[in-house]
DNA sequence: AATTGTGAATTCCTTCACAGCC
DNA sequence: GGCTGTGAAGGAATTCACAATT
């Protein structure tokens, strides 16, 4: 276990092994080699050891890796062992169907509550029960459902008033899927999604005369690119 | 301009500067410095020059930068002066989101149609009367209204065979929602967005002993992962 | 024989620093 | 004086290549 300080790319690529590992786990199989599993994400089989080599040595050589056990440790590193309280705020389009969508329940994620401010939506419910609650109770709803993560799904505008109302409510962990970029707050994480800078990516490569080459860089800039996100 | 391989990096930020323009636009600002535009994102002016020199000379030398002109610019780079038609596949709770979503609907993006594949979804019809259209009808489609990017909103299951699918019907970009890695295509671009990777990248963050630091590596490696996106 | 863990090499990206221009 | 554009330096992330281990 080293002590250096592990990249987003790191921990990101932690995920998409755990699923792979789920999936693995699922089928039966009980050993896995680097190189096996860098094949499954078209990246380079080093990569993943060294991965791994930043919180441990996990594997045996010679042998490769146990899933359950890489499992288990990769569970414990993303802290997924521990359940996480979700709150929603914007119940908009986006916040209703982030609320539904099952993938947020799941994992150890919980999504206990969704906030708006406009007073046609306060009361209304999703297809699974979850009231829609007045914008004005989120602070308090914070500390009392002991909320890990907010997720933002408001107008840009809103965005930034919105993070200085949840840090002061004490939240350390941000998803932002409001179109601007939020000023760094010492001590919370903020994820950003960003669909229109996805969308616009599309375009770019769309426009570009020679949209044929694949952007086939060896395949490190191309997978890498999987898991910046941000700030 | 440059025929040096553009990085998705330098793409990706140019979307953000796009988006910065348009609100000095909006304002009656009309010039800009690379230096002035660096502090809303919290990174290097140099970084903005260089990204903009790949593409030309858009400044003037102890002046900066002319929003209008830049702004058209950059929308001709990213190729936003041509309409995009966008289909979704996946009806759930998360594809009804992305079509009713405003997000999408602007920027010369059309979201034209929405498809799958269950036969209680066909026929419905979304809050802005988009109606679900059987998925076996989505080649004809692709062609016909000469859809240019595909959103695919379905289960990870099913992704891999719709990519076949729709490449098969000639689409050359791809938005992914579904949660997992896509073999890559020749000459195909998608993007991944991974609702599951960011939390589990928060929670990873929560997990951290000292999770009081800020991401604070100087600036660059904080913002960079704002924009990896994937494969 | 196979596969891990890792220093060294490489490639990619960012920041510095300054010449060149308004 | 101020700001762009860019070569050079520096830093990060990936890949190579091999010793270590079963």
């Amino acid at each position: 276990m080293k002590t250096e300080k592990i990249s987003e790319l790191t921990t990101s690529r932690l995920s998409l092994y755990l699923r792979c590992l789920d999936e693995l786990a699922s089928e039966g199989v009980e050993r896995i080699s680097s190189k096996a599993m860098a094949e499954q994400f078209a990246l380079h089989s080093a990569q993943i050891r060294k991965d791994l080599a930043y919180f441990g040595e996990f594997g045996v050589r010679g042998v490769g890796y146990s899933v359950s056990d890489l499992r288990e440790q990769l569970r414990q590193i993303l802290g997924l062992n521990t359940d996480r309280n979700v709150a929603i705020v914007g119940a908009g389009n986006l916040g209703i169907a982030l609320a539904t969508y099952g993938g947020f329940n799941s994992n150890g994620f919980r999504m206990v509550a969704i906030f708006d401010s406009d007073p046609n939506k306060i009361g209304t419910k999703t297809r699974d029960g979850l009231c829609v609650q007045d914008a004005r109770e989120l602070s308090d709803c914070i500390q009392r459902e002991k909320i890990d993560i907010v997720v933002f799904a408001v107008p840009a505008a809103a965005a930034e008033k919105l993070l200085d109302q949840v840090t002061a409510a004490g939240i350390k962990a941000v998803l932002n899927f409001a179109p601007v970029r939020l000023p760094p707050k010492p001590g919370v994480k903020i994820k950003h999604v960003d669909f229109a800078i996805s969308l616009e990516s599309l375009s770019y490569f769309l426009a570009q005369p020679n949209s044929s080459g694949q952007t086939t860089t060896g395949m490190g800039a191309d997978f890498r690119d999987l898991l910046r996100n941000g700030k």
